[in-house]
DNA sequence: CAAATGTTTCAGTTTATACTGAACGATCCA
DNA sequence: TGGATCGTTCAGTATAAACTGAAACATTTG
């Protein structure tokens, strides 16, 4: 698709495009973008060549393949006889979603749920009865989305499995 | 829990954790502290209140109520022979999740799906296969949730249930 | 071990987002 | 009809998030 050193048009459309999009998924613009750029280039691509590419500094650049890294959606190669890090997209977009939503999950929701419970069991609420079964009804329905995420995210297998399923039983919308 | 003009140590505690957490939700941190404001209260809250309350602005607190009832998480209601709009949360903690589902769905989700539709369809990425695969797998990725979202937020009665069976169904995490 | 090459860090700056409060418009009531 | 009350809007301001670029650090090689 791409040169090493440029963009085909609509290798470009696509990168800002999915710089956009990539919030649905948790990645800042510059973080979606470079991903982008590896979803479209198949060759290992450097540091430098991403800054430029992307017309980004490097310290952007360093910073957001750092925590892309941490994501789990791209991985650092080497090229024999040169020092060089070179980085590529994790190749199957379905371990790229669910790396996503695992990190996600750890990060976002479970602190989240602690911090309510917490809350919950601390706290008094209870002098009225209405506020008391709003709040239980809340704690349950973290809970809910607690079990069910931590089962489908637990393992990849499984969580294909379940979303496979999904899509056949569920009437459709 | 709260008097009309203040709130308790406990709800004020959380209220401002709700405020942090309420990210999660897709609120900013204004529209979740009213939000959680309405969590612990039973009565009615006007504008003025909410404002005082919670050490916001009246033009702040007054965009916020307009979102969150947008969103269909808070309805207003009128107290006889009282010109003054009062506001409730919606008691179902369930259907208030429901509905920011389905807008945040409607708002995010479904551009970024007709976005990559529309890349894909009109742009031209097939002269690497990789690449094209990739980009393909993407766009089932996107239109597998599609289904399944539009299957779990078309009808809240079929989301719950399905909620319950998965909860039931799947294997502990 | 010094120079060259490549990477990371972070203080300062830019950009995006959220918030304020005064002005305006609408509705009510004397 | 004119003043009072209440809600909304929006230009300006404050706060938070992202980004830059130069300096520091690390590694390799002559």
């Amino acid at each position: 698709m791409s040169t090493a050193s440029s963009l085909s048009p609509a290798a470009s459309q696509f990168v800002e495009s999915w710089g956009s999009l990539g919030v649905l998924w948790g990645l800042n613009r510059s973080m979606a973008r470079i991903h982008a750029l590896f979803l479209v280039t198949d060759e290992p691509v450097e540091l430098d060549q991403v800054a430029k590419v992307l017309n980004i500094s490097r310290g952007n650049a360093s910073m957001c393949l750092k925590e892309l890294r941490n994501w789990g959606v791209i991985q650092r190669v080497h090229k024999p006889a040169d020092r060089q890090d070179y980085y590529v997209a994790e190749p199957d977009v379905w371990t790229t979603f669910f790396r996503i939503a695992v990190e996600r999950k750890k990060r976002e929701f479970d602190p989240a749920l602690n911090n309510l419970r917490h809350l919950l069991s601390e706290e008094d609420f209870s002098d009225s009865p209405k506020t008391q079964k709003r709040l239980e009804d809340m704690e349950d329905l973290f809970s809910t989305a607690n079990t069910i995420l931590g089962s489908l995210l637990s393992n990849e297998k499984t969580g294909r499995k379940a979303v496979g399923l999904l899509k056949r039983v569920l009437p459709k919308g």
